[in-house]
DNA sequence: GTACGCAGGGAG
DNA sequence: TCCCTGCGTACT
């Protein structure tokens, strides 16, 4: 075999037959040694898409080369994996090892059909694992989020009318249609119903045409065997039709057309810029931040738009459309595995031009992003609590910061974080000041629930029951549905009763796996936990001291509301929202259009109605418990508090009706409900970044918490202990802890946790590293680190 | 992550 | 003795 010249081209030929060469071809180097030849087997480093930190080596195939950010089948122990090649020497595994020897390597299969990942794509992988403590390989899969995506698309059978049928008269009027008769083949009403399917639309799998045309599959194959259709193959296309940055989308305002204008401005001088898009509800802020992604629409880039989960609604996506004439490409959890790889691919090979996701959107292999945008980026569904612990909104900008790209904060109630980086500069702001067209803010008002405690009204067996809407709210429901409007009635609290009790022994219901209580969910005729999924049905005796029928459920949820809406108001239509009573989205847009065309005249919702909707005709939002998000030790239990309950007070008089919110409270002076009342949003969120300097807490110090759990609490005790102890004193960092986590038990699981304060200066990671790097303990026991908490259960 | 090998225990 | 389970380890 001629190897005098080795080059790329002459082992590109005996590729042909990849494991006859491998197994035949010694290297270039072993058969001239110090000719300086170069070897054509090279070596590369491989990331795979596994939790171990490192990069793995491999041989190319004789002749073969992979630039970096490849993505390639590589065997890995007895499996096969795939993996992307990695440029980067630092990561290697186990760190300073020395490199194995070339003759322990194994070669790489071959290459998967995909674009590689960009250079700006892999810095930013290791970025993310190195902020949030995770091995490079978990970042990873997050990109490789679609395992199908991967490997050639499988070209799928597809049936279309054969050559020469395209012009069958099937309208039965002609003679030869009459006779049911073409061709001397038969054409009955069914196999007709095929052939003008077909003739009305693309080539399409055998399930869906019959489907389509109400006939069984064997209809389909008789035509095939008669010859008037054909099968043929087709590889799958995602449907993305680039959005029209020209399309002529609605008017904007004056205002929203300066603060449009400074968007466009960013994309047009480019380079990385983040702007805090700060704007009422129902101020236009999405019609606004739409012209940012026309404009980098224009420059042919990629756009990404982050939502919170709930917030990615028909609603957008309809806005989205009236504005760009087409639909961008989504991507949640709950696709479909073959939604996934349509939407993976089309980002990949840059078909996909605008993207709206989820989170997790954040890591998809973009070719040319230009522009992210991050709406509702106070929202905390943007923080990640499992795998890998990241907050979508700030890996956000460390992308468009390693990308060299703009980025769009959007909000109507900004984290303090992020006002507070737009004061010090770091971030631009853009304001919107008032609410599009005619309508107003609508009136907010508190209900001291110590002056109007809910009337106790008569129970079934006479006994007086429990009720949780006061006088003044129920005189303004009254007048809201006397007059024609909608009402909404906002509680966050999923189910019937978030405790039932034992009338006799005080018993209480609790989870077997968690410290929580379970909740009675009568609907479903069930008692669950939130936490972990229990579920078991509902006791008529007490578990503990076998008493029947003295269980009494404790509290309100949106269930037990809908009961004592249906008593007081029993000729209004009602309806009750809430994630667990909504079987997908589908039904969810379904509740939605009935309210929007006033098929419900009172909606009962918890937290998912906060976000995204319009309802036109509502004008009265009452909130059942304004307090309950401000118990807990939670450090920004008022900010969260604050948030939700403007936003759900957005929902109210969004058209040109004005709108009524009153917010039930046993703590009418609390800051939070002074500011909803006076809508004073700055003085109050001064008030909490006072409060957060002076304890040097987010945003002006750094937390990260450390939980340590494990099957055994004194075993997990003991090591807490070790880990205090062993804990590096350096300064500018304070270690709190250990202690039970608020959620001591969860699935089983004994929890402590520490938390590790810090200078906002000083970053923890280092720290972490060093501190949790050499411990060992045993396999059950689990460590998670959470740099930037945002929960703290 | 996952496939393995090894040790320990119960059934036969 | 066999097989199952639980673990620790290696994977280039």
């Amino acid at each position: 075999m001629p190897i005098t010249h080795a080059s790329a081209t002459q082992f590109s030929a005996t590729q042909a037959n990849p494991k006859k060469a491998s197994a035949s071809v010694p290297s270039a180097s072993s058969l001239f040694p110090g000719q300086g030849i170069s070897d054509p087997r090279k070596r590369l480093s491989v990331l795979l898409p596994l939790p171990l930190d490192g990069t793995f080596d491999y041989l190319t195939p004789p002749g073969d080369d992979f630039p970096a950010g490849s993505v390639v089948r590589v065997p890995f122990g007895r499996r096969e994996s795939v993996g992307v090649v990695w440029d980067n020497p630092q990561l290697k595994v186990g760190g300073d090892e020395t490199p194995l020897p070339e003759s322990r390597l194994k070669e790489i299969i071959g290459p998967c059909p995909v674009p590689p990942l960009t250079a700006v794509a892999r810095r930013f992988i290791e970025w993310v694992a190195t902020y949030c403590l995770a091995p490079e390989g978990n970042v990873l899969r997050m990109a490789l989020s679609s395992a199908k995506a991967l490997e050639e698309p499988s070209p799928h059978v597809a049936y279309e009318l054969a050559e020469g049928s395209q012009n069958l008269d099937l309208s039965g009027k002609t003679e030869a249609g009459q006779a049911g008769m073409s061709n001397g083949i038969r054409l009955t009403p069914a196999r007709r119903r095929v052939l003008q399917a077909l003739q009305n639309g693309p080539a399409r799998g055998l399930s869906d045409l019959a489907r389509e045309a109400a006939v069984s599959t064997s209809v389909i194959k008789g035509l095939v065997d008669a010859g008037l259709i054909e099968r043929r193959q087709v590889v799958p296309q995602a449907p993305f039709r680039a959005p029209d940055p020209d399309w002529p989308g609605p008017e904007l305002s004056a205002d929203q057309s300066k603060a449009a204008a400074d968007l466009r401005q960013k994309v047009v001088n480019g380079g990385y810029s983040v702007t805090l898009l700060d704007g009422v509800t129902g101020s236009g802020k999405t019609e606004v931040y739409f012209e940012a992604v026309a404009a980098a629409l224009s420059q042919q880039a990629q756009i990404l738009v982050l939502l919170p989960e709930i917030a990615l609604s028909a609603q957008w996506l309809a806005r989205f459309a009236e504005r760009f004439g087409s639909n961008p490409a989504v991507w949640h959890s709950d696709m479909t595995s073959k939604q996934r790889r349509l939407s993976w691919r089309a980002v990949a090979e840059g078909k996909a031009r605008v993207v709206v996701g989820a989170r997790s959107a954040l890591f998809l292999p973009y070719q040319n992003l230009g522009l992210i945008v991050v709406d509702e980026e106070q929202d905390s569904s943007f923080k990640q609590e499992d795998g890998v612990t990241y907050n979508a909104r700030d890996m956000a900008i460390v992308r468009a910061r390693l990308g060299g790209i703009p980025t769009i904060l959007a909000s109507a109630t900004p984290s303090l974080e992020s006002l507070t980086n737009a004061a010090a500069g770091r971030y631009d702001r853009a304001v919107l000041p008032a609410r599009y067209g005619q309508a107003q803010l609508p009136t907010i008002d508190v209900v001291d629930l110590r002056l109007f405690p809910p009337p106790r009204r008569e129970g079934q067996k006479g006994s007086a029951a429990q009720s949780w809407l006061s006088q003044p709210l129920r005189t303004a429901i009254e007048k809201t549905l006397a007059e024609g409007e909608q009402v909404l009635l906002f509680l966050n609290r999923r189910g019937y009763a978030p405790l039932t009790l034992c009338r006799t022994c005080g018993h209480r219901l609790q989870c077997p796996n968690c410290t929580a209580w379970l909740v009675e969910h009568r609907l479903a005729s069930k008692i669950q936990c939130h936490h972990c999924g229990y579920a078991a049905p509902i006791p008529n005796a007490c578990p503990e001291c076998g008493e029947a029928g003295n269980m009494a459920a404790c509290g309100p949820g949106v269930e037990r509301l809908s009961e004592e809406v249906a008593n007081l108001y029993p000729e209004a239509r009602q309806a009750v929202m809430a994630s667990d009573t909504l079987s997908g989205p589908m039904a969810a847009a379904e509740l939605i259009r009935a309210v929007q065309d006033h098929e419900i005249d009172l909606l009962i919702g918890t937290q998912i109605i906060s976000k995204g909707h319009n309802f036109p005709n509502l004008t009265l939002v009452g909130v059942i418990d304004a307090d309950l998000g401000l118990s807990g030790g939670d450090l920004r239990a008022g900010e969260r508090t604050y948030q939700l309950l403007h936003q759900v007070a957005g929902r109210a008089g969004r058209a040109e009706r004005p709108g009524r919110v009153m917010l039930q409270s046993y703590e009418p002076d609390h800051p939070v409900m002074r500011a909803m009342t006076s809508g004073d949003r700055d003085q109050f969120l001064a008030q909490e970044s006072q409060a957060r300097q002076a304890q040097a807490m987010p945003p002006f110090g750094r937390l990260a918490a450390v939980i340590l759990s494990g099957p055994d609490p004194a075993q997990i005790d003991q090591i807490a202990v070790e880990l205090a102890r062993s804990a590096p004193a350096q300064e500018g960092f304070t270690l709190l802890g250990p202690a039970p986590a608020p959620l001591a038990i969860l699935r089983g699981r004994h929890r402590r946790r520490f938390l590790l304060k810090s200078r906002r200066d000083l970053l923890p990671q280092a720290y972490l590293r060093s501190w949790l790097g050499r411990g060992k303990w045993p396999a059950q026991v689990r460590v998670q680190v959470d740099v930037d908490p945002q929960s703290f259960y």
